[in-house]
DNA sequence: GCCGTTTTCGGCCCGACTGTTTTCAGTCG
């Protein structure tokens, strides 16, 4: 797949037509190119030029260079550019407050090449003077450098969200407030996270953003102004909080919510139909008379469209399938009716059967599954067949003393490195559910993992694959695999894909699934649990399905309890008789044979 | 560089905050 390289490359192209002071809009038009082919489903490598046409925002002109890279591995363009400047000057454009002019400016009237010179002339305070830079500009690079090394400057949705519940529970009790609402890419639910926005009204907005900047968590406090203040908190994570009036809420809460490119969509159908749409409100034009902005229906009511839920908005064909009446139905959270990857401290858990259940019946599920790792995993104490039969006995213990909720008895089997699984086939048969992933060879060639995975899925046992492409967010990529294989070959054999809500994993993530639905396969939300706690992680993983457009039924565990255990004979007896068939051809009579073939 | 149910040329989304070049460019979202 050759997507995100091409992405990665448009971007770059982007910054560097940036600092040579291109057209605005030639460089918008390669972001949106580069976005949509990092969101596209295919791998361009396999599209004709015809067919790359038809992804938006690609033309004649980069369509061609798209094969260009495909076919030579480089864009000449690409390369031409990079020689008219060092690439520390585009590293410095990168610095927080420092954009492409700023950069250019520092490297034509100080030759300064690099962030490390020019961290050095701005602590040496002989950056002063240069043109459109005093005092307060030096100190804001030095700030800027600083915050640049600090980190990536984007954090994993799990540790951002319980900011900003918090920072909007103080607000609430302290700030005179009326409606609150986190925004931008929390309210889209996106695996990883900027910064925090969060959306506010008030009759005294000053008030508010006093407040606010005086924080505890606060630590640096970036702008401050009337309406809109942005700080950095103890914990490296930018808030920006915007006030705005009742009767722009709606309005407001849209535009910020983002992303940036479904609002300029809508902006563009605006304009065609006479609209202004903006942060106050959808307007008419001329004579700026407001028809709406108090909900965020209004926005999309005035462009004659259906209400698009956050999770759709990244510009990826969500407005076409509105405009055409086809949004997908989400999946929501209170339709998830059992988890089914579940640890206890039998292996790598900290809790016991017991506590696991009445902490899941609590979420209201009917049924859960108890998958505590097979032996191969020895760092978490995988269980061996004897251990499995122990454990077994007690959960049907609990069974008979629960009342509306059922314990099935599973495991997260080992894919070992040659595809086998390292329990036995007759004791697999005979548990209720068999959920198989891999933990090891992580660096095998891609035909290797793309093959044991192929072989697990086949095996007769397995109803799942856990965790499937083994990615740790920011920690470890996925593992270098052939997913359309997998899931065409996993849709042929009614074995469900994993959409693992762990916040570091997320995996499947939303391209992954949305690439997945269209061979058909079927999902499992589960929260890989090792601690009560973990059960809350369930709205990541179904964040992530509505970002992967699955809906209800695509989704196996939205399934109630009889239904669900039906699902899951059926598999297994449709993969009997897919063996049965395939085991044809070869005693067939000869003529058979040679019919099969033609 | 893309795109077209007013267009194959001339458009291309909109506004807040900051620092400074005091009327606005640069940056950000």
């Amino acid at each position: 797949m050759k997507n995100q390289q091409v992405a990665k490359i448009f971007n770059e192209l982007a910054q560097l037509l940036e600092l040579q002071g291109e057209s605005i809009f030639r460089i918008r038009a390669y972001r949106r190119a580069a976005q949509n082919i990092d969101g596209f489903s295919k791998d361009v490598a396999a599209c004709s030029e015809e067919e790359l046409m038809q992804i938006p925002g690609i033309g004649k002109d980069l369509a061609g260079k798209i094969r260009e890279y495909c076919e030579t591995g480089r864009i000449a363009k690409h390369q031409e550019l990079i020689k008219t400047m060092p690439s520390g000057v585009l590293e410095m454009s990168r610095i927080p407050g420092v954009g492409p002019k700023t950069a250019k400016m520092l490297y034509d009237k100080a030759n300064i090449k690099s962030i490390d010179e020019l961290e050095a002339l701005a602590r040496s305070g002989r950056l002063a003077g240069l043109r459109g830079i005093q005092k307060k500009t030096e100190e804001n690079i030095l700030k800027g450098i600083e915050q640049l090394n600090r980190g990536t400057g984007r954090h994993l949705i799990s540790r951002v969200v319980p900011l900003a519940e918090d920072i909007m529970r103080r607000l609430k009790e302290k700030a005179p407030i009326g409606r609150i609402a986190v925004a931008g890419s929390i309210r889209r639910w996106k695996e990883t996270i900027g910064d925090a926005d969060i959306l506010t009204t008030s009759a005294d907005p000053e008030r508010v953003m006093e407040l606010f900047v005086q924080m505890p968590h606060v630590i640096r406090i970036l702008a401050k102004g009337p309406t809109k203040s942005s700080v950095i908190t103890d914990n490296g994570i930018q808030v920006d909080l915007r006030v705005v009036e009742e009767g722009s809420f709606g309005a407001a809460l849209q535009y910020f919510t983002g992303s940036k490119e479904h609002n300029i969509r809508l902006r563009e159908m605006a304009v065609k139909a006479g609209l202004k749409i903006n942060e106050y409100g959808v307007f008419r034009l001329p004579g700026d008379g407001q028809i709406g902005g108090e909900n965020e229906e209004d926005v999309y009511r005035a462009l004659h469209l259906p209400y698009i839920p956050p999770e759709l908005r990244e510009d990826t064909g969500e407005i076409d399938a509105a405009l055409a009446g086809a949004l997908p139905q989400l999946i929501e959270l209170d339709e998830i009716k059992g988890d089914l990857h579940v640890h206890t401290k039998w292996s790598d858990g900290r809790h016991d059967l017991e506590t696991i259940a009445t902490a899941a019946r609590k979420k209201g599920y009917e049924y859960i599954a108890i998958t505590d790792h097979t032996r191969g995993l020895g760092v978490a104490h995988g269980l061996d067949e004897a251990r499995f039969q122990e454990q077994a006995a007690l959960i049907d213990g609990l069974n008979r003393t629960l009342v509306g909720f059922r314990l099935l008895k599973g495991a997260e089997v080992d894919i070992r490195a040659d595809g086998n699984l390292d329990v036995s086939d007759e004791f697999l048969a005979g548990l209720d559910i068999v959920i198989a992933s891999i933990h090891s060879g992580f660096k095998q060639s891609r035909e290797q993992i793309t093959k044991r995975i192929l072989s697990a899925i086949r095996h007769p046992a397995v109803n799942m694959i856990a965790h499937p492409t083994g990615r740790l967010i920011g920690e470890r990529d996925a593992y270098d695999l052939d997913l359309d294989a997998v899931f065409a070959e996993a849709a042929k054999y009614g074995v469900a894909m994993e959409v693992n809500a762990y916040p570091e994993r997320l995996d499947l993530n939303d391209g992954n699934l949305r690439r997945a639905k269209e061979f058909g396969v079927q999902f499992m939300v589960n929260t890989d649990t090792h601690i009560t706690s973990h059960f809350d992680f369930m709205g990541y993983g179904v964040s992530t399905a509505r970002r992967g457009w699955v809906e209800k039924k695509d989704v196996l565990n939205a399934l109630p309890y009889e239904k669900f255990m039906e699902r899951l004979r059926t598999c297994r007896e449709r993969k009997a008789s897919i063996a049965e068939a395939t085991s044809l051809p070869q005693t067939a009579p000869r003529t058979q044979r040679r019919k099969i073939k033609t």
